[in-house]
DNA sequence: CTGGTCATTTGATATTCGTCAAGCCCCAGG
DNA sequence: CCTGGGGCTTGACGAATATCAAATGACCAG
């Protein structure tokens, strides 16, 4: 692999603590590879031969059944995804969708797996990393129980915007049709539903969110660290949609 | 604690494969305590002290908001929950509430912690048993999103049945308020939704579900191994609605 | 046995949400 | 410049689902 790529991985949680030995053998076993737009890098079922590492570009992650499907994640750089089908050695759950121009590491499932045999601070990595995409998709499976489609956009935005640093306006990182399958709603709802969040301290101009009212939005939101977080000691990486779903 | 409860524990794949004396140190910190029925055991928010054993009863872990509730899942003997919360010292995602009398292992977090560090066959079962515990909720997040609640009905009677070997005939496990709130639907709907289930190939009888006509019903739910199961190499523990949520 | 509690069922109704169809807007490609 | 496609929006409509209310049935305690 080549080697200028490596200090952006080295910085990742999950390789940080192991020794620079073993993370030099892991990066000899992978390479990077370059998609284009709008090609399907896995799909649903496939055996999981490779961790993936978006160095450049945005991937989204997609659900099917019966023809249908939903989006259930958008990775950014730097970030690695389906961390557990490799650690399994079972078939990848999602299909991984390119949505524009991205270059990924792959790293052998197989040298992965043996790696945290080797390296008890890898061990304890991905101990960490797996707990903690574990715990992002409970908050999800309890958001999306829990509240409704327009709580759930309402949320989103606002969560946006703390993440954002709590900035009052700022620009949607994905399309509104794949956050409408994120959200579980169709993007007719989803435009209906950014209409009438007017109404409640939230403008929409365009891919422009503006938040008017941050007392009301809130007020609706009702925001709770065991949904939206951020938990405590939190691995924020620069992930589009919720976070890295490892 | 008491040493003849260690035996059933020692069979989870959790701590199969970890060295007698170190399990032994995990016990010897640990306690067994019996709590009521309908007893809220641990609040979602709380500071994550303990790994939780289910050794006899059930627990219901429900999620919580705005005044909400709904069930994430059910755990029955033998098996473990909240591990990723320990893991990562941070707050409980889920309030756990028992169905029936229980009693419970309780693990210090902490010890849990110290232990992944010193023995790495322990760290190995905690990575895979925490690959697989993700796994299980995407594949709930999946069948939330992609299936509509007459298919996620449909689909949770038929997968029972294959738990139970594939038998025609067997009881609910929970209660049907408890299934609804699981299956993200209300009690009301779960009724009638049963009753219009009876023209493709289940009849409900109380509790007891008997499938008239297996094909007509396989035809409707479409089982996925991607969504339905069983993962290769699937930890098979008694969980009366899904797994084990560690 | 009897009263009370709670789960379940049923019916009527309201709300949410998805579907269908049409039009708009933006942008890439000719 | 024009043209076409795709994303977005809007309106009308219908289906799915929730809510409210009431009746029934199961089970437990007295």
């Amino acid at each position: 692999m080549r080697p200028d790529t490596d200090p952006q991985i080295r910085h990742l949680h999950l390789f940080r603590d192991m020794a620079q030995a073993h993370f030099a053998d892991l990066m000899t076993a992978s390479y990077v590879q370059a998609f284009p737009p709008g090609l399907e890098m896995i799909r649903q079922g496939d055996p999981a031969d490779f961790l993936h590492i978006v160095l450049e570009g945005s991937v989204e992650l997609v659900g099917q059944w019966a023809g249908r499907e939903c989006t259930m994640a958008v990775v950014r750089p730097v970030s690695t995804f389906i961390l557990a089908a490799c650690i399994r050695d079972a078939p990848y759950l999602m299909t991984a969708r390119t949505l524009e121009r991205t270059r990924i590491v792959l790293v052998p499932a197989s040298d992965l797996r043996a790696m945290f045999r080797r390296d008890a601070e890898f061990a304890v990595a991905v101990i960490n990393e797996l707990a903690a995409c574990y715990r992002s998709v409970v908050r999800n499976a309890k958001s999306m129980k829990l509240r409704n489609s327009r709580e759930r956009v309402a949320s989103y935005l606002l969560r946006q915007s703390m993440l954002a640093g709590g900035v009052p306006t700022y620009t949607l990182a994905v399309e509104k049709r794949l956050l409408a399958s994120y959200l579980g709603m169709t993007p007719e709802n989803l435009s209906r539903t950014l209409k009438s969040l007017e109404a409640d301290g939230v403008k929409i101009d365009g891919a422009r969110v503006i938040i008017t009212d941050r007392t009301r939005l809130t007020a609706l939101v009702q925001p709770d660290k065991l949904i939206d977080g951020p938990d405590p000691v939190a691995d924020s990486t620069g992930s589009g949609l919720p976070l890295t779903y490892g």
